[in-house]
This record gives C-alpha cells, structure tokens and sequence, in this order.
DNA sequence: GCGTATCCTGAACGATGGTTCAATATGCGC
DNA sequence: GCGCATATTGAACCATCGTTCAGGATACGC
C-alpha cells in the first residue's frame, strides 16, 4: 500500500495540504510577505504545483481566505448549538472570541483581512460575509433572550451592532498584545458591556469567571 | 526672489513635499503598494531624492507616519482645548473620531497601521503612542465628568478602555463603509454607548445631531 | 500493453521596483 | 571668482519573485 496508495489519494489530498500550508506561511508572515516558494516549501511540493492548482498566488491566498471562513464558522455554528439558553450562549461567544477554539491567532489574520479589504475585493467579501455571520448568530442570541426574558435592551438592533463592534475593537488590542489586554480581561471587558446592553440580571454560569 | 529664492529654502521644503507625497500615496495605494517612483512622481522630484532623503522607501514610510500622528494629535489637542466642559468634550471627541477634521480619511490608514503593526515594531511603536494619547485623553475628560458630576461610571478605568475599543470597532466598519454604517451613525452608536457606559444625563449641547 | 489525460517538477524567463552611483547643479563662505 | 558641501538627477544595476514551459511520471480506460 504504502508508496502506490499515497499517491493514489495524492491530488486531492496534495491540493489540501498547499492550503493548509497557505495558511501556515500567511499566519506567520501575514499577506503581503506571502510567497509561493514559502507555500511551497511548507507544503513540501515545486512552487510549479501551487500554480498549477490555485493559477496564481493571488488564488491560493484567495482560496486560503474561503477555508478560513468556513472553517472558523462551522467550528463556531458547532459549539454554540451545544451550549443552553440565550446567556449562556452569549457567553460562549465571548469566549470564544477572546481566543478558544478555532479563532486563536486568529485575530491577526482579521487584522490583515480589514486592511486588504480596503482595496482587494476579495477580501472585502471575506470579510463583509464573515462579520454579517457573526453579528446575525449574535442577533438571534439576544432575540431568544429577549423572549425568554434574560435580556432587556433598549434597541436589540443597536446593542448587536455596538457588541459586535466593541469585540472588534477590543480584538485590536488583544492581537497586537497591547500590555495588559489578554483573553481573561478581553472576555471581562466584553461582558460586562453586554451586561450594560442588554440589562442582564442572570449571571453566566459557563466559564471560570473567577480570579 | 523668484527662482533664487524658491531655490534658497528649497532643501526643506522638497524634503517636506516628500512627505506630504508620501501620505498622499499611501493613502490612496496603501502601504503596500506605494512605489518609490509614486512619490517621486506625485512628489515631483527624482527617485534618488527620495531615496538620498530618507535612506530607503521605509525610511520614507516611517517619516511619514510619525508626520501622520502628530499632524492629528496637535490639530485635535487643539480644538478640544476650546470646548468648555466634560460632556462638550466628550462629545467633541466622539464627532472627530467619526470623521470630522483630521481624521478625515484616515482610518483606513489606521486599519493598514494595525495589520503593520503586527510586523513590523516602527508601526506598532506609532499606534501604540496614538493609542495611548487618545485613551488619556479620553481619562482625563471622563475624570473631568466625574469631578463634576457629569459623569458616574462604575469604572472610569474600565469604561475608557470600552469606550476606545468601541471606536476602533466602529471605524472598522467605517473606513470599509460598510452598508449602513455613516459618520452619523458612528456618532449616534458610539454616544448612546458613552451615555450607558458614565451615565449621562445632561444632553450634549454641541453638534448637529439632528437630521 | 498503449495512449491519453491528469499531475508534478525544476529550471528558465521576465517584470517589477528598490537601491547604487557617477555626474551635475546649486548655494555659500572666503 | 574659487572651492567645498550639500542637493539633485537619471540611468544602470541587481535581487526578488511570480509565472511559463518543456519535459516526465502516474493512473486509467480500452
């Protein structure tokens, strides 16, 4: 099996792997000091290959961004169904945002994409489709707590569109290690705006809150 | 005077010219795409002057920012010296970040600041003096409130942190102008946060808010 | 077994664009 | 006016990639 059965399998498996290395290299080196030699290497196959797969460097990363998303969002949708009622799930995502899960060393990925997104369309599409998902879970979050009765906001449509921005920014800071930022005060921080929002009475019983 | 004395103080004056046509640059390319020749160009000198100026396109890049921050530091210390009290300033700053005076256009510059700032440590330098300015800033204006009992957060730390972090948010998806998002609206989200966040109850006197 | 389509490689090509440099101009002190 | 230091230029240089390409290997239908 061994040589014949790797390379049975190997085109689909071999296009796999140079995402995934694109991934890897653009984590490290980010968009713009991406090059195909490094995807190469990373993936271990000629710079030849990753062209003939993706027709540039520009596709690979393009493809690259489309996982990314996906990836992130199905881990996330995933998780979050697991989780009970309205506060709990609010603090699901709280944390998550901060660093659990798919989302670590994330947030400097989305750093470069907002930048990119001011000029390559691509990006801009990434990014609108990856935060209009995010802020319609949120919506549909503080809905079910509004039924139910947990949350009280003044304008649900106005607190998501602010809690979603304040992740956003506090993301900032988070991923350029500003000092003193780090998951725990991230999660804090976040929290107790969404508490200011939404008029929370319930505390979150998910999560180490303590310290 | 003509050509001897444009001559005269030419030196720094094309040294400055280089400047200014380096931020126009950028602004429009982005940090990654702008070209010694681009400057030159819109400049209106040789590539080599660039060059014997600055050392290196970086170098060029790195005046440029440290032009960037305190062109809008002092135009903005400015102004809200005129404003008379807590809440006007607040105020002040919340209409400014949304796009009024020198902040005009440059958020983008800030988001591509961000996603430098991962990198490479002259830009993370940069944006982490801004960002400290501005959160002091803002302290010392919310401190302001609170001593005269304007304002009545539960932390002041706390809330300033929020509070920048919800701007940086915001602008994200301003500079992307992302549907929906206008400097108005800006303003609105961001002040009815500032309300919830210190307590407010006098309205703001200053700005337009109306329609 | 044979031919064809798919996969894959490594080397070579070519464009782009930062940097160097020799030559020239310009202002300025003497 | 003479020279020296500072500016300024434009062209040439050269490194760095993205992309192309001609050639092989591999799988697969017939």
């Amino acid at each position: 099996m061994t040589r014949a059965a790797l390379a049975a399998k190997a085109p689909e498996e071999r296009r796999e792997r140079i995402m995934l290395a694109t991934i890897a290299v653009v984590r490290e080196r980010g968009f713009a000091g991406t090059r195909v030699a490094d995807i190469a290497l990373e993936a271990g196959t000629s710079q030849g290959l990753v062209l003939y797969h993706f027709g540039s460097l520009a596709g690979a990363l393009a493809a690259c961004l489309t996982m990314l998303e996906d990836e992130f969002y199905d881990d996330f949708a995933q998780h979050l169904a697991a989780e009970n009622g309205p506060v709990e799930r609010l603090r699901f995502m709280a944390e998550l945002a901060a660093g659990r899960g798919a989302a670590v060393g994330n947030w400097g990925l989305w750093l470069e994409l907002w930048a990119r997104a001011l000029r390559d369309p691509d990006s801009r599409a990434v990014r609108e489709s990856q935060d209009r998902r995010w802020r319609t879970v949120l919506r549909r979050v503080v809905d079910e707590g509004v039924a139910d009765g947990s949350f009280s906001p003044s304008s649900a449509a106005k607190s998501v569109l602010r809690l979603a921005a304040l992740m956003d920014g506090l993301a900032v800071q988070l991923a350029l290690n500003e000092p003193g930022m780090t998951t725990r005060k991230f999660t804090e921080l976040w929290w107790d705006s969404a508490v200011l929002e939404l008029g929370i009475t319930e505390p979150a019983k998910r999560g180490k809150t303590p310290r």
